[in-house]
RNA sequence: GGAGAGGUGGCUGAGUGGCUUAAAGCGACGGUUUGCUAAACCGUUGUACGGGCUAAAACCUGUACCGGGGGUUCGAAUCCCCCCCUCUCCGCCA
């Protein structure tokens, strides 16, 4: 969400953001109902102004003890003279009561339209960020490690997984429908070991550590962006008003909701594993083979809360990239870093970068994480303010990055690493994590 | 799930319809005093949205906010209704 001063000083920046980003939010209404609304507080406030005063003669008028009745009965005012002036008084205080109801029935449906208007306002892309309409106009920024080229026919990672026992789709889809999987044994233990690698590094990097609610009042979907927008992508409990979140960033950001922090806590860098829900609605037929797409995973994820200074929220954003590629090197895994163009990165982001891993089985990239810089976009949402050192109180800026997604990143990890046995090695930084397991075999 | 007690400023805690612009204390900040520290004394003390003055602030001013939302009233922290949350006891339970 913007700054509604910030909306009507900038409104061709916020015009053109709405048309690079493709979304659907109307401006000219916004400006109008913001009209109505600061001209309907202004004579709310007046007329309450107006009242309060009146309201506390009226309190003098009845008070037979009150000070200003004595003086008034000491000036030879008859209690009916006093009566006759109660009563004028509270003719006027019934007619403002009666306008103020008026534009309390107005003001309600105003400001219900305003705040709804507001956020679908999208944040403004940085000026780093290409302008296009979709996934098309990414930008490839670099290239680590090479794929793999083999030299005998490799196996997917489906057939990988259930030929070593590691993965069950079938009875995934058996106890809880499409797009669900088991892992087994070795997979289960290699799923495990990724997740506390991830970890490690990223509690290693400064990061705290937390294990947070993945089931949350709905407020804190819409304050981290999801809502409204995504109700299709989630899965929701109407009866309690809350929500399966899809990623851990939305209990992480939303961790200091309505609190206002000292410039001296900040940054707070916050990571959590969680298990992720997402109802895929709309991606019918997508993506249907194997573990790309799935209901539920496992994700560690990373979020950084920071001042409003635009430099400083560039270089968080870098080094939550640098954290995620530390894994995927340790992993010994190949990948690309992309640049995501306006039309791809969604409402609220002010610059976003996708890490895409290779996936011999997809002949391509895959993307495994996700890397966005919101701005004030979240925080303000979120009522996420933090005092400076001018005793100012300002939003704060809020990041985030995957740091690994499990069994996603199973994928690149089973094919490149398989043999033509049919065995699979495990890469030497999930040895530890695996009891000094080197590679698994087939079972006979 | 059943019964009860609560929710007031950074914290503690008064406040049962109007001289309350929320008392008092603590803390924090500023000042005076002091060889230093402490103490004492004096002062300040929230958030949001408007308006005024500004280059912008500071500042001045209005309104709202006593868990959230409705209602009664000229007027609500206070009375009524619904919801949320916390605590205690009972039951159930990984």
């Amino acid at each position: 969400m913007l700054d509604i001063k910030y909306i009507t000083e900038h409104v061709d920046d916020v015009r053109r953001a709405i048309r690079d980003k493709g979304v659907a939010s109307d401006l000219d209404r916004l400006l109008a109902v913001n009209e109505r609304r600061r001209a309907l507080q202004t004579e709310f406030d007046r007329l309450r102004s107006e009242s309060n005063e009146l309201g506390a003669n009226m309190a003098l008028y009845r008070n037979p003890k009150s000070k200003w009745h004595q003086d008034a009965v000491a000036r030879g005012m008859t209690p009916d003279q006093i009566r006759a002036e109660a009563e004028k008084l509270q003719s006027r205080l019934t007619e403002i009561k009666n306008r103020v109801r008026e534009i309390e029935t107005e003001s309600k449906g105003v400001i219900e339209e305003f705040d709804r208007l507001m956020l679908t306002v999208p944040q403004v892309p940085s000026a780093k960020t290409p302008v296009g309409p979709n996934a098309e106009g990414n930008v490839e920024v670099r290239r680590v490690g090479q794929p793999r080229r083999f030299d005998f026919k490799p196996k997917d990672h489906v057939e990988l997984g259930e030929s070593l026992g590691m993965l069950d789709i079938a009875r995934g889809v058996k106890l809880a429908g499409a797009r669900n999987y088991v892992l087994r044994g070795a997979g289960c233990r290699m799923h495990h070991a990724i997740l506390r690698l991830a970890l490690d590094v990223i509690a290693q990097r400064g990061f705290e550590l937390m294990t947070v609610p993945i089931l949350v009042n709905d407020d804190m979907m819409r304050g981290t962006g999801y809502y409204p927008g995504g109700e299709e992508q989630a899965y929701r409990c109407e009866r309690d008003g809350k929500s399966l979140v899809g990623t851990a960033e939305v209990p992480l950001t939303a961790f200091h909701q309505n609190e206002i922090l000292d410039e001296a806590e900040l940054p707070r860098k916050y990571a959590a594993v969680s298990t992720c829900f997402r109802r895929e609605a709309g991606a019918a037929g997508k993506d249907t083979h194997g573990i790309y797409r799935i209901h539920f995973f496992d994700k560690v994820e990373q979020v950084v809360i920071c001042r409003a200074d635009e430099a400083e929220s560039e270089r968080f954003h870098h080094e939550i990239i640098a954290n995620a590629e530390a894994v995927l090197q340790a992993l010994e895994l190949p990948y690309r870093v992309m640049l995501v163009c306006t039309g791809d990165m969604g409402q609220g982001k002010v610059e976003m970068y996708d890490i895409e891993t290779w996936m011999p089985s997809r002949g391509g990239y895959g993307e495994t994480h996700s890397a966005s810089r919101f701005g004030e976009f979240q925080a303000r949402r979120l009522n996420l303010r933090y005092r400076d050192r001018d005793k100012k109180i300002r939003v704060c800026h809020t990041l985030n990055n995957t740091v690994i997604a499990s069994p996603r990143i199973l994928i690149p990890l089973w094919e490149l690493n398989q043999n033509a046995d049919a065995s699979v090695t495990i890469p030497k930084a999930l040895r530890p994590y695996m009891g000094g397991m080197e590679r698994i075999e087939p079972q006979h």
